[in-house]
DNA sequence: AAATGACCATATTCGTAAAATGGTCAGAAT
DNA sequence: ATTCTGACCATTTTACGAATATGGTCATTT
């Protein structure tokens, strides 16, 4: 490939960029130098900073579609499938560079387009949960219910579980995780006896 | 009384300027104005700003724990009286002044007391629940596990539906709270059947 | 003995000058 | 002719010292 490709360039420059600094401190000028490219050539792909962002951000949504789909047995029951999915997801996540950065930086800094960015990737992972209720409502797998209410409860749910909870005591293992989640989501705690 | 009583007047207008204007921006001089009081007077009674700031909080949490025990009817069913009492308590939080602003400026400048002021009080909120799931438990009510995980995850959902859930869809109904409340803590999702 | 407010060291805010950044575009490179 | 470029511009962000405000003390007053 005599000329090479800069658009490819400058999306694989950008992506090292946002992952490795966040959004604030990625300066175009910056993107240009490790793209090897002029600055300017990146405004003749992308009109501004926040698109080139967006462009990002969507490999990285894709990524994560590739991910659920490929943990979906529709053999399985509804909630080992949920549980398979989300497990892959917020490993996914919590390895993922970007994650880690954005996060930081809507933490440290509240740069309003991080956390657009991170409400973005989990407006994915909700509105990916609120299908497969609606599917498994539809199998009679699900009491009928609110997919929307119920899947924002899930992911609180497994998130509260994963993380929030070793802030007040020791992290649960994947088997309690997954036990609990069970018994919450799908059990209940109500002792049904005497 | 010929003689004021001083600390009561130094306790009354910190708590007063605490719920007015957050942890930041009450300042001891402001404190002793409206106290009518020389500054030197409120350390005579308090060792500094935080140790007066802990004294006000420790009187919303004598507050909180007087509504809990209110509510609670010993002869009612575990999930009824967990339902009655997180209501009080929440709406209790939503309305004291000194909640808001405290949950104001901790979004708005991070500031640490802030913080730590709400996570106490939470903490107070947790381990009643906490407490009531151990009872409840040792009634043969509630399938054994860890109260503590149970009580994280139950405040959480509560603050889910009530609240987070807001940005994404109308609020639910007092109602649609209690039901679904029921439906993900005490039934379970899942679908017994055929 | 209790209360006070002027006082001090430190922290915060403010104004501004300097530096950095997003975005443009006339011209260079191909 | 088309693609690419980096000097350039307007605006934003930062750096920093001066000025102000604040938490806390203590010699003096009540």
């Amino acid at each position: 490939m005599a000329v090479v490709d800069r658009r490819q360039q400058v999306i694989k420059a950008a992506a090292k960029s946002f992952s490795l600094f966040g959004y604030k401190a990625t300066t175009m000028d910056q993107v240009a130098k490790i793209a090897n490219v002029g600055k300017g050539t990146i405004y003749t792909f992308f009109s501004n900073k926040e698109q080139l962002f967006d462009e990002i951000l969507h490999t990285v949504i894709l990524e994560m579609k590739n991910i659920a789909e490929r943990e979906i047995r529709r053999d399985k029951p509804f909630f080992d499938n949920l549980q398979r999915v989300l497990d892959a997801l917020l490993e996914f996540r919590s390895e993922h560079e970007l994650f880690i950065k954005l996060s930081q930086e809507k933490r440290e800094f509240g740069t309003p387009q991080a956390q657009e960015g991170l409400d973005k990737l989990e407006s994915v992972i909700l509105s990916y949960i609120e299908r497969e209720v609606e599917y498994a409502i539809g199998l009679g797998e699900v009491k009928p219910c609110d997919p929307k209410v119920v899947s924002v409860v899930m992911l609180k749910l497994y998130i509260v579980l994963t993380s929030e909870l070793n802030k007040l005591r020791e992290p649960l293992d994947k088997e309690q995780i997954k036990s609990y989640f069970r018994l919450f989501l799908a059990e209940g705690l109500e002792q049904k006896q005497s």
